[in-house]
Formats: C-alpha cells, sequence, structure tokens
DNA sequence: CAAAATCTTAACAATTTCTTAACCATTTTC
DNA sequence: GAAAATGGTTAAGAAATTGTTAAGATTTTG
C-alpha cells in the first residue's frame, strides 16, 4: 500500500484530497504546514508527496530543494508559467493547477507510483549471456535453463535493471525487502555467493562485481 | 544529446516545436503520421515522444499502447479530463493541452529525461581531464578508468564539487564523516596523498592543491 | 505431517582499506 | 636563524569488508 504525503493547510480541499486516496486505497498522511511537512519527512518514507505551495512558515518551493528521492507533484492555485517552471525545474515531477479534477489527479498520481520503465511488461531482462525470465525463478545462462530462489532471482533482477551502475547494499537490501524480510548485509553475502557459483557453471565471465565498501553491480 | 521525436501532423506546430527544442539543443526527429511514428520507433531509440492524439491513419492513443520504455508527453487539443486520464493510465508520462506554453514544455521534457530520484542526478563531475562518476564510483582519468576507495571517493567528490575553491581541512574531514568515522587530519594527507599518486599516473596536471594552513582546492 | 527447499546465522580465511606513527621537507613564528 | 607548526610520504599493523562454507532454523511442498 502506497504512502502519501498531503501538505495542505486549507483543510477543506485537505480533506477532500484524503477522502480521494482512501478511496483509492493509498495510505494518507497529513502535514498542514511547511514546517509539519519536513517533520514528517525525517519520520517516515513515503512514496509521494502532494505539495501546496502557500504554506505557512516554510514554502512549498523550499520543501521541494529539500527532497530528493520522492516523487511531488505540487498542487497550487499559482497558474502561471513561471511558477510552474520553477517548481518542475527545482525538481517537482509534476503540476496540477487548482482546482483540480479529481480523475486527472488520481491518474497524475498513478504516473508517479508506476515505475518508470515499465518492465513489468518486458519478458526479459537480457544482458549479455543472461537472459532473466519473467517468472521469478528461470535465470537463462547461454540459453541453459537454471533456477534461482526468490532471493537470488530479487537480486539479480535489481541488478540487471541497471547494468554498469553500482547498487550499494542498503539500496538493495531495500529494494529486495518486499520479497525478504530479514535479509541483512551478511545474508545477502551468501545469495551473492550462490548467485556467483550458479552463473560459473554455465559461463566464464563473472557477471557480478563487488564495489569493495559500496555495493555490487553487473560488470561490464 | 538526447532524442526526441515529435509526432504531429500540423506541420506549423511540428515546426515551433522544432525550432523551440533545437534551442534547447536537442536532436530531433519527425513524424507527420502515426505509421511513420512506428516506422521510426523500430529504427532507432529515443529518449522521449512528443505526442498528438489526432493523427492520421494511426491515433496517438494506440501509439501509447505500443510504446513501453521511452516516456511520452501528450500534446493535445482534446481538454477534456477523461481523455487526459485515458492517455496517463494507459502508459502517457504526461498530457499537455493545447495551446502550450514553450517554456513549459521544456520544463516538462525536462521532468521525464532526468533520473528519477535526482539522487543520482549528481551524475558525473567532470574537471579538465578528471570525471568522477557518480552511478558507478570510479574515477576516469583521460578516459582511463582507476579505482578509487571509499574514502578517495568521497575526498575527490567534495573538492570536485567546489573547485578553485579552498574546502578547510576540518569542513572536509566533517564532510566525508558520513562515509568514514575516524578519519583525522593525519590519516586525511595519506589519502590525499595516495589520491594524488593515483592521478599522477595518468595526467601530468597536479590537481589538488594545498593551501597552507587551511586546507585543499582543485587546481586551476 | 514429513521431506525438500530455502534462508539465516555464524565462523573462518582472504582481501582490501584505514589509521597510526615515524621521518623528512617546508613554512611560519619569534 | 632556531624552534615550532604544518604538510608529504611511507610502511606496518589494525580494522573493516568480502567470499565461502556448513549447520541449524524456517518455510514451502507434496
Amino acid at each position: 500500500m502506497k504512502k502519501i504525503l498531503i501538505v495542505e493547510d486549507d483543510v477543506s480541499i485537505h480533506n477532500v484530497i484524503e477522502e480521494l486516496l482512501k478511496k483509492e486505497n493509498y495510505t494518507t498522511y497529513n502535514a498542514y504546514s511547511g514546517t509539519e511537512a519536513l517533520l514528517l519527512l525525517e519520520k517516515e518514507k513515503y512514496d509521494l508527496i502532494l505539495l501546496d505551495l502557500m504554506l505557512p512558515a516554510i514554502s512549498g518551493e523550499e520543501i521541494i530543494e529539500k527532497v530528493k528521492e520522492i516523487p511531488i507533484i505540487v498542487l497550487s492555485a499559482k497558474v502561471s508559467s513561471n511558477a510552474k517552471v520553477n517548481c518542475l525545474l527545482s525538481g517537482a515531477n509534476d503540476y496540477i493547477t487548482k482546482p483540480f479534477d479529481g480523475k486527472e489527479l488520481l491518474a497524475r498520481i498513478e504516473v508517479q507510483l508506476r515505475p518508470k520503465n515499465k518492465y513489468s511488461n518486458i519478458e526479459t531482462l537480457k544482458y549479455k549471456d543472461l537472459e532473466l525470465l519473467n517468472d521469478n525463478h528461470t535465470l537463462l545462462i547461454n540459453n541453459k535453463k537454471t533456477n534461482l530462489t526468490k532471493t537470488e532471482y530479487a537480486i539479480l533482477k535489481q541488478l540487471l535493471l541497471n547494468p554498469n551502475q553500482v547498487i550499494t547494499k542498503n539500496k538493495l537490501l531495500d529494494l529486495i525487502s518486499i520479497d525478504t524480510e530479514d535479509c541483512d548485509e551478511n545474508s545477502l553475502r551468501v545469495h551473492i555467493s550462490n548467485l556467483r557459483r550458479k552463473i560459473k557453471d554455465y559461463t566464464d565471465h563473472e557477471y557480478i562485481e563487488s564495489i569493495w565498501g559500496i555495493g555490487f553491480k553487473i560488470k561490464d
């Protein structure tokens, strides 16, 4: 269930949004000022922020600058092109002017929450001799079938989604946490080791590279 | 240079968009019908599609269904909430109604082209022959790969963030303290020394300058 | 419910990185 | 110009990270 933080000081608008989201089964969190929003942002991780611009104490624009990893949809009465452009360029992902249409808001929320590359629709993830099937357990190495466990599959999938890009251990653990509850760094090492052994059985190329002190990546 | 495919049958609008994008140094590709768009999509990989809905032969909506991995911004005269919601839910990433504001279009394009989490957006830090790659934690010197340790990477990153600007030793220690717990001034000296040696292996230019009694900076 | 598969924990070795400390060079201070 | 402070280099030992293995716990499957 996705967590959405609503930052809006107008109580009636706030309530409208909250109800709309709850009907769609989102979990909502409420901030009625910029300072309150910042406090909540420290406490919890959200999947999306709906942000009004004109707020007591700290403005919405300042919040955009501070938030780096959560998508933001600005909901504002400011219709000027300048306001929009500023927000979008400084980090907001979308800008909707009030009054807004509920269905459009929901659609734009869905756009932000869905994976950027709609890889879930892609059947396989390919990289060199590896081909990860979209069935949660099959890896083809040189077209030879290999069975992966759920965790191994999750790890390899994350790595293959961004080849040649380091994923930190914590990030990786975070990304696979949907499938695996209590996998820690030690456990992750074991899984990686097992994965490497399975891959080594069919190809000489070392695919999973360790970046010392950082994490792992799929080797060039 | 990002590649943008413009799909629009109205020639005058098409030209306006094309000029706008070229001024921003995007590479533009032109399709004047849905079928032409599909042909071009097979030939080349684009970073973004600007898509009109009412097209000859194949409609924009059908193209949205077919394209899975490229972000799409719909540019349409249809202002109805239904049209917007349909496009967004079936795969479009944004929807702008005509007539549109040029600056807003450019801003929304930038939103689509930038990495989803702005965190990794600190893409690469370049300075003369040095190129610090954020996404895979490596340093390129004259395009030659060099391995840095976690601490060396952290130090160089801070220095390169503000070239030609002195960072005091304490400030530097503070900035890298997230990655390194008990690194003191003496230790910092050793790391800097090691960094200089690694850089010297590939280039003659002395990059890290010591400011006596103060700290370090990247040399002009 | 028993067997099989998978996962976590823990121990160990191997490896890499970091800090410490010593020594020397350079600059500043008195 | 001598003494003190700062900076650079080096090597060794300490500390941290990683890879591997096996055993026991947990979950899944038949």
